[in-house]
RNA sequence: GACCCCGUAGCUCAGCUGGAUAGAGCACUCGCCUUCUAAGCGAGAUGUCGCAGGUUCGACUCCUGCCGGGGUCGCCA
């Protein structure tokens, strides 16, 4: 149980007896009142600005509501003090024992401790990564990739109902291009053509896509169909069969990235099925009969004008009206459906699944399609479906400062597969968690794999790891104690009186809290700070015993304070071992 | 020109969806250390929270306007 939703609650049911004794207006909104841990441990345990909020809807002064609070506080169970301080906080003292309680809790759950009802089972979408097939992925694929990951399953041990999701455009011009380019190394295969040949036409911009990737799948069309398509002259014939031959050897590939990733989607949508499906029409019919899209034309684009620019009526969806700038065409001058159109009919079919909480993750770069996708979003959904699109910024990736060269093998950009082989993928996982996905980050290879405190991979791996090592030595020192969770839960909690144990406990207490404001703020990285803050805090209790051999967690002639001090310790494994998992990330037993 | 993101200690960054004297790590200064696993520990010092207004009991946090950095900007995906 949540100490600070526990204390919550107590406050709101000593309001309402105020309320009931007629001390107190009625029809008061307590959803501003706070239950907190007060930022300066000094203060007390919990801290509440109840005075403050209800001071303006009930005509009295702060102050004085505090004194009237405070009376009333000093009867709740648990409770040693209270306190007003400052404008009219209200901090509130707690026996130690709530926090020793609290850890009994972690045992008795385990990895599960922090699980929340926050979600009340609710449906979520989160999609992401959604890379498309033309080519390999790369590290800012990877960023999203691991941010995604980490958030869905924080949305889940949060209690929500989540599903992953990947989108695959295969339709549309690009995959058309990667055919083309794929025919070119069919024919380079063949001996048909050349190297250079394949240059100058990548020179030319014919194709698109030069990377030396194409090569195996090449060379795999060869062997299937041997020189079947090299006849064959009809764009219309060998461009669907080259580009499905492309997009399936590429999703094979990047299942294979994102299983070394540890990345598993639950469902994998894709375009070219919507399409077939008549879906993108649907969606645009439905658009049309909300009187939602008409044939216009728009205005040229500002700044720096195309040279081949021209007015143009086209088919275009009234985004304006749903707070975007300006209306988003749906149909290309040609008559085909723009990309925008696709999406529209993909996130039509998210609703019509019964979605109307949905989140994407996608590359800082496409933050100009935010609105116009929130816009379609709302149009599709009679105002009820919301949209949180989560943006991750670039990757540099840098070995001891300087800039790491690009693939070969991709042409012009570190691919995921280089940067999992070389530190791993728990250190990937990790680091990319290590920063808001707003801001830009830094990876470096020498930095994250330094073993060090400024490395917080390491540094809370450590932890987990010298926790474990712990055990191993307390199973040879108490080789009659029951080491299991739940006969540490039965532990004399009491022998637990150090302020630095203490502390570990309050942090322990506050994981619940942590996890639900990182899910409900759509923030997996607040869990790194967190697992680093409580790494810190057990690695400094374990430096006390470094100092002073009575401090230390084993006491070979104490197996009562030893077993105490041995449920703090799994305590805080269980804990970190569970930021891990939602990280995706596996906690060491050891590190030699 | 418009929109989005960012601007916090010398550096890299947190800041719990408005709360008390704004916090970590690195670097710096001083002291300690060979261990339940070594890849160190403890203490000290460091700020016009980009600037200017506004909202309120209270603003790093919300609003407006500037300044600086990045990204994006018809029929590409």
């Amino acid at each position: 149980m949540n100490i600070f939703a526990t204390l919550k609650s107590r406050i709101d049911a000593a309001i309402g007896e105020l309320v009931a004794e007629g001390a107190l207006p009625e029809g008061l909104d307590l959803s501003r009142v706070s239950a907190e841990p007060p930022r300066e441990t000094s203060h007390g345990d919990v801290a509440t600005n109840a005075a403050m909020v209800l001071a303006k809807p009930t005509g009295k002064n702060p102050k004085e509501l505090a004194t009237l609070f405070a009376a009333r506080f000093k009867k709740m169970p648990d409770v040693t003090d209270v306190s007003v301080a400052g404008p009219g906080f209200i901090n509130i003292k707690l026996d130690d024992r709530i926090w020793r309680d609290g850890l009994r809790d972690v045992l008795v759950e385990g990895t599960a401790y922090g699980d929340g009802q926050a979600g009340q089972g609710e449906k979520i979408n989160v999609e992401y990564v959604s890379a498309n097939p033309t080519g390999p992925m790369h590290v800012g694929h990877a960023r999203g990739a691991v941010v995604g990951d980490a958030l869905a399953r924080l949305l889940a041990k949060a209690g929500f109902a989540v599903t992953k999701e990947y989108y695959i455009n295969d339709a549309g011009g690009q995959v058309d291009n990667v055919a083309r380019a794929l025919r070119m190394r069919y024919l380079q295969t063949l001996g048909k053509i050349t190297e250079v040949d394949v240059q100058g036409a990548l020179e030319r911009k014919e194709i698109q896509y030069g990377g030396d990737y194409l090569i195996p799948v090449a060379e795999a069309l060869a062997a299937r169909d041997a020189d079947k398509w090299a006849s064959v002259e009809d764009e219309a014939v060998w461009i669907p069969a080259l580009r499905d031959f492309t997009v399936a050897y590429m999703m094979k590939l990047v299942k294979e990235d994102l299983l070394a990733l540890g990345v598993h989607h639950d469902v994998f949508s894709s375009e070219k099925a919507l399409v077939e499906a008549g879906k993108v029409d649907g969606a645009l019919v439905f658009l049309e009969s909300e009187g939602l899209t008409y044939t216009g034309v728009l205005e040229p684009p500002k700044g720096k004008t195309p040279d081949d620019w021209e007015p143009r009526p086209q088919l275009l969806f009234k985004a304006t009206e749903f707070g975007d700038e300006v209306d988003r065409p749906v149909k290309k001058s040609n008559g085909t459906w723009t990309y925008f159109a696709g999406d529209i009919a993909y996130h039509k079919d998210k609703v019509d699944r019964g979605f109307t909480n949905l989140v994407n993750v996608w590359g800082a770069d496409h933050g100009g399609y935010v609105k116009r996708v929130q816009a379609a979003l709302k149009a599709l959904s009679n105002g009820k479906g919301k949209l949180d699109v989560q943006l991750c910024q670039m990757v540099r990736v840098l070995n001891n400062g300087e800039p790491v060269k690009m693939s070969k093998r991709a042409g012009t950009f570190v691919t995921m597969r280089d940067l999992i082989e070389e530190v791993g993928k728990d250190v990937v996982r990790f680091i990319m968690l290590t920063r808001k996905n707003d801001a830009p980050l830094d990876f470096d290879y020498a930095k994250v794999m330094e073993k060090s405190r400024e490395n917080p991979v390491f540094y809370v791996q450590y932890a987990h790891a010298r926790g474990r090592s712990v055990f191993r030595h307390a199973a040879e020192m108490f080789p009659t104690a029951d080491l299991s969770d739940g006969g540490l839960a039965k532990a004399d909690f009491a022998r637990l009186v150090d302020p630095d144990e203490i502390g570990v406990l309050r942090t322990l207490a506050n994981w619940p809290r942590t996890i639900e404001g990182a899910a409900f703020a759509h923030e997996p990285h607040r869990l790194a700070f967190y697992m680093y803050e409580l790494a810190s805090q057990f690695h400094g209790l374990w430096n006390k015993g470094n100092d002073a051999a009575e401090l230390r967690f084993l006491q070979p002639a104490d197996q009562s304070v030893s077993v105490a001090r041995l449920a703090l310790v799994r305590g805080v494994g269980l804990v970190i071992a569970s930021g891990l998992t939602v990280f995706g990330v596996e906690p060491v037993e050891e590190m030699r």
